[in-house]
DNA sequence: TACTGTTATGCAATTATATGCATAAGGAAC
DNA sequence: GTTCCTTATGCATATAATTGCATAACAGTA
């Protein structure tokens, strides 16, 4: 449903290869979107076969060749009515809150040790995010944002607020559970 | 890879039929886990298969009949292993950062609309989560709870903090959308 | 020279989810 | 009396996502 727009979103950004799309989702885009290079390739063959995208094929002589996607007015005609929907349901899926609740069969020390590991997690998260918005994002800088920036900017912020709310619970969660 | 394990989590607290559980998917585990009745009526008819559940047939003459299905000792030890297993990567999947991404394609007060819509719908959460608070965790009834009720209050929290963290982050991505 | 990592693509098979439709009986509302 | 809601189950089909495997050339390193 989504991985489709997904994709859509970032050639139309700028034509790219199944590689850097792939790179992307491990990269920035993870965070807030999830996607293995199969399903990238499959789709990106899908895209193209219903006309969404065409695809420019560039050899290489070093390295494994290139095929270049660009978004077609089809496509971005998709992507616009896409974007003017209204957003779906979202659909929670909290495995930890699951464990919660058979946690006899599951010893509290290893419970807690299992939320103690998701907390580093989400640290190691956050901190990437404080180190992007302390390059990138200035006071004096925040002044000066382009269109672009700023959600970019905003994006960030959901990551770091969504990162330190999962944090507080940990926290909470162990004094609690330990009390 | 979940769902067996969420659904063997709610019969071990207690044998139901498929329409219960569908009830708390649609209830309370609806929160952190999502998945609808054709899911948990296959996933049932599978754990029976393979001997996870067994199920009594529970004639009813008013209403349609019954299947309680209840763990077997190997559900049991199905549940205990993958409870001891370390937790997968989340898979984040926002599409509103996404939408957020190709905003140039999406006119500002449409975009905000959504977020404002997103919002509300946390709010609608947030209150529904604090009502049960206010209802059940009172500073003197939090002293004296019981392992689970202590659980059931930590996914209760999270619920709320994740809740008013999405709000918080709302408020903040309209205020920098609109300055 | 053999191993590991990066660039670059993909197929095949399976499993997980979603969508649409179907049945059936009772009770409440209009 | 017909329409809608709740209880209770499910099938068939379609789409999405995961898992495992495969290819291939270069570059660095041990």
């Amino acid at each position: 449903m989504s991985l489709k727009h997904v994709i859509l979103t970032l050639i139309h950004q700028a034509p790219s290869t199944g590689y850097e799309i792939n790179k992307s989702f491990e990269q920035k885009i993870g965070y807030f979107w999830h996607a293995s290079h199969q399903q990238v390739y499959q789709e990106l063959a899908k895209l193209k076969k219903t006309e969404m995208l065409t695809c420019e094929h560039k050899p290489q002589t070093d390295k494994p060749d290139k095929k270049i996607y660009s978004i077609t007015v089809k496509g971005r005609d998709e992507l616009r009515k896409w974007l003017h929907q209204s957003l779906p349901e979202k659909k929670y899926k909290d495995i930890l809150l699951v464990r919660l609740l058979s946690a006899d069969l599951l010893p509290l020390d290893k419970l807690c040790e299992q939320i103690q590991k998701a907390a580093e997690f989400e640290q190691h998260r956050l901190d990437e995010f404080l180190h992007i918005q302390k390059q990138c994002y200035s006071d004096e800088q925040k002044k000066y944002l382009s269109a672009l920036d700023k959600r970019l900017f905003i994006n960030m912020r959901k990551g770091i607020l969504l990162a330190e709310a999962e944090l507080a619970w940990a926290k909470e969660a162990l004094e609690t559970l330990q009390n």
